[in-house]
DNA sequence: CAGTGAGCGAGCTTCCGCTTGACTT
């Protein structure tokens, strides 16, 4: 009997059947050893010796593990080919106490693929191992010392971190975008022009041959324009049209199916990552923590042959379409996430509604990206009426490829059979005013995505990430979904900006990720690489302890203790704020912190911020640093700014947004 | 859903990456 250990259980459950009753194959679900819990477990003092536990969960896979060996002929390591894959290996070989065993690996679960990698079995790599090692170790060395420092300096519970903390760092910088933003108002000049009874939208696009981005077209300009437009009569003075291409896109990685996922079903990136682990466990997909672009040949093939069966031999381009991670860092140790069987139809089985919508999307995902492209027509029409040129431009798809199975945005638009020198009547003319928008908040999935584009964080890590920072209340999602910095994430992430600035910096991993391959090419040695980070670190960390002084989280109010009379104080508490009297501990009044934000800043003072306060005569809004601030509202600020005098707008009773400055009339709905 | 804090100073909080059950309600 030979014993093959891999990570996952179901994997190791389809390996079994594959290699038949001379095999036994388990898991080790994941590290088997790793350094302690509640200690640096780091020997700072002897080249950063690590000291390795195994933690109690991994305790009863271990003992189980040893019993197996016991009784087998031969070890098999066939964890995944990466770096931590490599460092799992090691540590089965260190905690089981192997002395002979081989190390196998492969990227696909097929019969061939396993058996072919069981002829070419090799040694562990310890360089490999090493370069992990580092990782964690540098992981361990900044969030074990940088979190105690949080918790002296600002509150305690609080974390830091290589990822977590540019994650943050992320989210507070759109949030600084935003509010540095300052609407520009612009106007543009639509027309719907008719022929032959069918009517076709056009827009202004130049006067006087000047193009009018450059002239600055504005509210005067583009009424004119708008009235003359009205009683012209506009020729067709250009024709233009085009055949372009519409590329399906790769199969989905974790980051991208999280995107999607979120995208199209609302989905969280923990709620997909569940449903995909479910479908994963039935055995209906390839697994689902990968950032490989990569298809089985066996699954490349079905995929020809269900599109020439199923939907039409036009739809598949002649040969099997390669996709490449541009992303040097990806680690490839898995497929990408599809099918197990592209026949397995998603109206032919039977699953909860979100799972099935999941798997759906990942079925029509898997086989678009297989598909012919979509063809469009492309046309464009110059259309010109006096001193002014408008432009039309319409699209049909002539052929729909992938389209017709991966569901898309892209909308037919035809312009009518036009011709140069056609005569157009104009039905309707319209000028409108709009404000360029500010860059958007991030949402999970967008957030995961920006994560991996710097490459960082672990396709097994990015649902967590965005956990953890919730968690600790560094960020919170506002009722759009969209994740928007706390005050305590504020205060923490100034603070290491300051005092720490290569933590939060979004080039820190891509840098130790070199410095980790240079290791595992042994052109260096590992304690060197972490020396190097951490003298100067924890130089810097001792410094600090020293010169930073202790945040000060509490704020003052206006409001009076209703049972001492003393004033009453803001406080920042497990929970979030709360009221507090200023007397405690002789005074124990406390009471709950309504989130009366509104997120804009005083225009007055620039430093504090507009809060919802109450008052004998009802709700106003005023600036929270009263009384040094006596800036105040009777009506709610939207945060835009006014476009006429760039004071702030607010939304009356009515619903009717309007200028705060009493002289300003600017008014909309 | 209520409760959160200061300080005395015991014992604790915390990282990232690999993987799933085994807990309770």
């Amino acid at each position: 009997m030979k014993l093959v250990i891999v990570e996952s259980p179901t994997k190791s459950k389809t390996i079994e059947k594959i290699l038949g009753s001379d095999y036994r194959c388990l898991a080790s679900l994941g590290h088997v050893r790793d350094l302690p819990k509640s200690k640096l477990g780091i020997d700072l003092e002897n080249d950063f010796e690590p000291q390795y536990v195994i933690p109690t969960k991994a305790r009863k896979t271990v003992n189980q593990l040893k019993k197996e060996v016991a009784s087998a002929d031969q070890v098999i390591l066939a964890v995944d080919e990466d770096r931590e894959g490599e460092a799992i290996a090691w540590h089965l070989a260190q905690a089981l106490n192997l002395k002979d065993f081989e190390r196998i690996t492969f990227h696909e679960i097929t019969p061939e693929a396993i058996k072919e990698a069981l002829k070419n079995p090799r040694d562990i790599d310890l360089n490999l191992v090493n370069s992990q090692q580092a990782r964690r170790i540098l992981d361990r060395l900044v969030g074990y010392q940088l979190s105690p420092f949080l918790w002296k300096k600002v509150m305690r519970g609080l974390s830091a971190g290589r990822v977590q903390s540019v994650a943050v760092h992320l989210i507070v910088e759109r949030e600084k975008e935003i509010e540095a933003f300052k609407p520009q108002e612009y106007w543009t000049v639509k027309t719907v022009l008719e022929k032959d009874k069918k009517t076709f939208e056009a827009t202004l696009v130049k006067i006087k041959n000047k193009k009018i981005d450059q002239l600055g077209l504005d509210k005067e300009k583009a009424r004119q324009a708008a009235q003359q437009l009205k009683k012209s009569e506009p020729i067709i003075a250009q024709l233009q049209q085009k055949e372009t291409r519409r590329h399906p896109s790769p199969p989905f990685t974790t980051s991208t199916l999280q995107q999607e996922a979120g995208r199209r079903l609302n989905l969280s990136s923990r709620q997909t990552m569940r449903l995909a682990q479910n479908l994963y466990e039935k055995g209906y997909i390839t697994y689902h923590r990968t950032d490989s672009l990569n298809m089985a040949e066996s699954a490349l093939k079905q995929a020809e042959d269900y599109l020439k069966k199923e939907i039409g031999p036009d739809y598949w381009p002649g040969q099997p379409r390669f996709y490449r991670n541009q992303d040097k860092l990806a680690q490839q140790a898995h497929e990408a996430i599809r099918p197990t069987d592209i026949w397995q139809h998603p109206d032919r089985i039977n699953l909860t509604p979100p799972a099935l919508n999941l798997y759906r999307l990942i079925w029509q995902r898997t086989l678009a990206s297989q598909m012919s492209s979509a063809v469009l027509i492309k046309t464009s029409a110059e259309i010109v009426a006096g001193d002014y040129s408008l432009k039309a431009n319409g699209q049909i798809i002539k052929f729909d490829g992938f389209l017709k199975i991966y569901p898309s945005a892209l909308k037919e638009n035809p312009l009518p059979d036009l011709k140069a020198k056609d005569k157009l009547t104009v039905k309707k003319t319209l000028a409108e005013q709009h404000f360029t928008q500010p860059p958007a908040r991030y949402s999970e999935p967008a957030l995961v995505k920006a994560l991996e584009n710097l490459g960082i964080g672990r396709p097994s890590t990015y649902a967590p990430i965005i956990s953890t920072i919730q968690e600790r209340g560094y960020v919170q999602k506002n009722p759009e979904k969209r994740l928007q910095p706390t005050e305590i994430g504020r205060i923490v992430d100034e603070l290491l900006s300051q005092h720490f600035p290569e933590i939060v910096d979004v080039r820190f991993t891509a840098k130790m990720e070199e410095e980790l391959d240079l290791i595992a090419q042994a052109k260096k040695k590992w304690p060197e690489v972490i020396k190097s980070f951490y003298q100067p670190f924890s130089k810097n960390l001792e410094d600090k302890y020293q010169s930073v002084e202790k945040k000060d989280l509490t704020e003052k109010t206006d409001r009076l203790c209703p049972e001492c009379q003393s004033p009453l104080i803001i406080r920042m508490g497990r929970y979030g704020k709360f009221y507090g009297c200023s007397n405690f501990p002789k005074c124990r009044f406390t009471e709950p912190f309504k989130n009366n934000k509104t997120g804009v800043h005083c225009p007055e003072c620039q430093t504090g911020e507009i809060v919802e306060k109450k008052s004998r005569r009802g709700i106003f809004y005023a600036c929270n640093r009263y009384p040094d601030c006596r800036f105040a509202l009777s009506d709610k600020p939207t945060g835009e700014k006014c476009p006429e005098c760039s004071a702030l707008l607010v939304k009356n009773k009515e619903g009717k947004i309007k200028c705060s400055q009493k002289n300003c009339h600017f008014q909309k709905d």
